[in-house]
DNA sequence: GGTGAAATCGTCGCCAA
DNA sequence: TTGGCGACGATTTCACC
């Protein structure tokens, strides 16, 4: 992981499908020695993978929050991370320090969906209570830097 | 934005770089008018580009955050968002319904460079309080959904 | 890390449904 | 309009230096 590396990857998060050949003229550099770095990049694990960002209002999709959730005593985080898995609504979420255990960010098409996707989240036992924020407006949107 | 669209979106989402020839395969079109759909989702807005997924904790990097942010009153959210794209520590941010007025992704190196970045947000008084929950762990992470 | 070569891919104009 | 075909230059991806 030197310099060049690092700016391979920031050009990769600019752009995913930019040309070995491009990155490889903005860090001197030929296209198969690029190739060689970003194979070794994500057999290491510092690239995870290529993805689509996505304009869900464009797409017509409906409400984003971010819910903040509060475990039973004893609750093993594996256990609401499965949980969780089980709800592709969820794109997102962390354990966190502070107030609440967790905090995850939904993506659900209304109001109506958010409570539903809320009440399912509970009906375990492992979260007992919740808190949630809807999203008004992104404000910010980097890659995923 | 008919179903074809959608497993296009869908398989771009999954991995951004693969060939137009490779999703045309997997959609029954020929690369050429897989291409022109994807520039008319580009063009549309529903795409809004391509990026790496990158794993933090394997770049050595540092310490993922949420912060919470509230507003002095009558502070323009236009304020705050440039405020905000001030600093690339700053990966994300919504405003939000509920208690706080905005929620920020940030990435910083230490528990120290959170403390600086707060302080900075501060300082023209257009925020005037946070609450920060650092990120423990990541529990799910999925494309960008 | 570079070079060269072969296979594949991106991209365009043109034509058919 | 939307999709396929053909063609050419660019790109990917090797083996080898």
């Amino acid at each position: 992981m030197d310099p060049i590396d690092r700016q391979i990857v920031a050009l990769l998060v600019e752009d995913a499908r930019r040309s070995y050949g491009d990155i490889g003229r903005r860090v001197a550099l030929s296209a198969p020695s690029v190739k060689r770095r970003v194979d070794r990049l994500r057999t290491g694990g510092a690239i995870e993978g290529f993805t689509a960002v996505l304009d869900h209002d464009a797409l017509g999709a409906g409400t984003e929050a971010l819910v903040e959730l509060f475990f039973a005593p004893g609750t093993l985080l594996d256990e609401v991370t499965a949980r969780l898995e089980e709800h592709p609504e969820v794109v997102e979420a962390w354990s966190v320090t502070g107030d609440a255990d967790a905090i995850a960010r939904v993506r659900v098409g209304d109001a109506r969906d958010l409570e539903r996707l809320i009440m399912e989240l509970q009906r375990d036992g492992s979260v007992v209570r919740t808190r949630s924020q809807i999203v008004l407006s992104r404000l910010v949107a980097r890659g995923r830097g």
